[in-house]
RNA sequence: GGCCUGUUCGUCCAGUGGUUAGGACGCGGCCCUUUCACGGCUGAAACACGGGUUCGAAUCCCGUACGGGUCACCA
């Protein structure tokens, strides 16, 4: 059976293994966490979420957080995941500190760390057990495979190979050496050990104990093509690379207690488990696991072209994981979100809805709190990947865009009216000549349209007067006073209480005003928006648009 | 279908036998105001259902309903 589906390399003892791969020199009570992504096109939010919690779990313990790549199924590999993985882990600060670093650089003494390349250990595993009777292998063809569910199906029994419907597990050596001799493709199965009516109680970080029927499958363990399914990989890989905290979805509920047997036949300690529950969504009246299929917001890398700040993300995952976050937050501002300690124990048992709302909400908070320096050193950086038009514009004058940002930024109450660095070509574009002669045909649409519309002549009086000398109530007090000469009221309880004496209000010529300097009604104060601008832009824009 | 698991405002959470069931997001109203955003005040909004146990139940027990997961040579 060894020609054709162990390789040569697979002739490690366990103990050569265990000799290898030695448990690791950490302080008591520290997590060895790790993800385990497979490479099949994209990253899940979902990753993003059980990375998050698996990195902050080991390094509030002095543990470490490490990535094994668990790429065994060739056939659904899709090139380029990997760096994507590695890309959306370090967008979002959860960088491993163990495994893949960088095309195919790995740190770390406990690889190699694509499981892949760990065929040769897998398979003497597989030996091991082969040897102890614990597996054994199968000739079984899909067809007959299906024939036997078609069977199991109409005598109203589970499922599975298993039990006296394992029809290899109790075979001659004589029928093995005949499918042998014929070049029969096989597997390697566990020879379950789980009896009838037996149930196991098994640990779990979240959910305390969880109480199953004992796993009776004699599940593959080893794949024709000599790689490792998930299931043997999982146990091989975690004890070897000496996981203390395996975090996963709860998905893998239903195979655990065949992975605690595992554990057992090898007679290795198991880590401790903690099954979270998956971020969801609603559909219709029900909710369902966001689908990279369907939700484009399943995908990190929508996260990251949208340009959401890190910690906006981050934050957000945080209040999923544990609701005190926000209540931590509001009491700690300013501090690293790090510093939040994380419970594993305190976990929701139900999955969450993910809410967009809730994450701007979320993001709006952290960059409204952000210095007009570090939006613009981040939202660069964003812009450089994802927006190269845009960043030329904003990088061209670091100076002109931080002012532009810092605009009612550096008060009490900051302004929060950016969520996330895609936001910032469109809201404020027209500070840029160039993008402000895109929008000319919008003004004058919005000019001629406007009610009360501004006198002849006004415009370019304020031009002609618009000294950027003036403090903010002087600006205020002069531009109220040539309003009132146009017939603009200082303000809206002069004009009400008698509209007939009035054009309009204040309001009405700042709103003109705002159309001809921006292209748009809604802008940041006016005062300061003519700051940055400055006066040549506002003589010419002001003047321009005298002759609309 | 079997097995596992879950169910407090629309959403995320708090609540571990006695609370007018609390907060946040979102939504509505009012105020502030040169627009928008901010900020302040305020409103609507929930214990899935049915039985127990108890002086008393969102909280404990049992059922029911409805979700979700899983039953691959995918992870």
């Amino acid at each position: 059976m060894d020609r054709n589906i162990f390789t040569p390399e697979a002739s490690f003892t366990i103990d050569e293994l265990e000799a290898r791969f030695p448990p690791r020199d950490l302080p008591a009570g520290a997590c060895v966490t790790r993800f385990g992504p497979s490479p099949t096109g994209s990253m899940h939010i979902g990753g993003l979420y059980t990375s998050l919690v698996s990195r902050r779990v080991a390094h509030q313990s002095g543990g470490l957080f490490y990535l094994r790549i668990e790429d065994t199924d060739r056939k659904r590999e899709v090139a380029g995941t990997v760096e994507l993985i590695l890309a959306s882990l370090a967008t979002y600060g959860l960088s491993p500190d163990e495994g893949e670093i960088a095309d195919g650089k790995e740190i770390g003494q406990y690889g190699p760390y694509r499981q892949s390349e760990r065929k040769p250990i897998y398979q003497s595993c597989v030996r091991w057990l082969l040897e102890q009777g614990h597996a054994y292998p199968c000739f079984a063809s899909a067809e007959e495979l299906q024939a036997l569910r078609d069977a199991q199906a109409k005598h109203k029994v589970p499922p599975g190979y298993w039990g006296t419907w394992a029809i290899w597990r109790d075979k001659t050596a004589a029928d093995v050496d005949a499918a042998l001799a014929a070049s029969q493709p096989f597997v390697i199965r566990l020879r379950s050990t789980g009896g009838r009516d037996e149930r196991v109680t098994l640990p779990d970080t979240i959910r305390e104990s969880l109480e199953f029927p004992a796993n009776q499958t004699d599940v593959v363990l080893l794949k024709a093509d000599g790689m490792p399914t998930y299931h043997l990989a999982h146990v091989v890989d975690d004890h070897f690379m000496r996981t203390t905290d395996v975090v996963r979805g709860n998905e893998w509920l239903a195979s655990y207690p065949m992975h605690a047997e595992m554990f057992k036949l090898f007679g290795w300690v198991p880590p401790r488990f903690a099954h979270i529950s998956p971020i969801e969504k609603n559909d219709g009246s029900s909710r369902r696991k966001l689908s990279k299929r369907s939700d484009p917001e399943a995908s990190v890398g929508w996260y990251m072209e949208a340009g959401y700040p890190r910690d906006a993300v981050i934050e957000y995952l945080l209040n999923l994981i544990d609701g005190r976050f926000e209540d931590w937050r509001a009491a700690n501002p300013g501090v690293s979100n790090e510093d939040f300690t994380i419970e594993l124990e305190r976990m929701n048992r139900a999955g969450a809805l993910f809410d967009l709302a809730k994450l701007d909400s979320v993001s709006r908070d952290l960059v409204g709190a952000m210095s007009a320096g570090a939006i613009y050193d981040a939202a660069l950086v964003w812009a450089s990947d994802h927006a190269s038009e845009f960043a030329t514009r904003f990088g061209a004058d670091g100076a002109y865009s931080q002012a532009i940002l810092d605009i009612e930024r550096h008060g009490e109450r900051p302004r929060k009216d950016i969520v996330k660095w895609s936001d910032l070509a469109p809201d404020i574009g027209y500070f840029f000549d160039d993008t402000y002669a895109g929008l000319l045909p919008e003004a004058q649409t919005a000019l001629a349209a406007l009610q009360p519309a501004p006198p002849e002549g006004m415009l370019a009086a304020i031009a002609a007067a618009y000294d950027p000398a003036l403090d903010r109530d002087q600006w205020l007090e002069w531009l109220r006073a040539l309003g009132l000469s146009y017939g603009y009221a200082a303000n809206v309880k002069a004009f009400k209480a008698a509209p007939d004496a009035f054009r309009g209000h204040f309001g009405d010529l700042a709103g003109a005003l705002r159309i001809v300097l921006a292209a748009r009604r809604n802008t940041p104060d006016l005062f300061e928006l003519m700051q940055v601008l400055g006066k040549d832009r506002v003589v010419a824009r002001l003047g321009a648009a005298a002759g609309w």
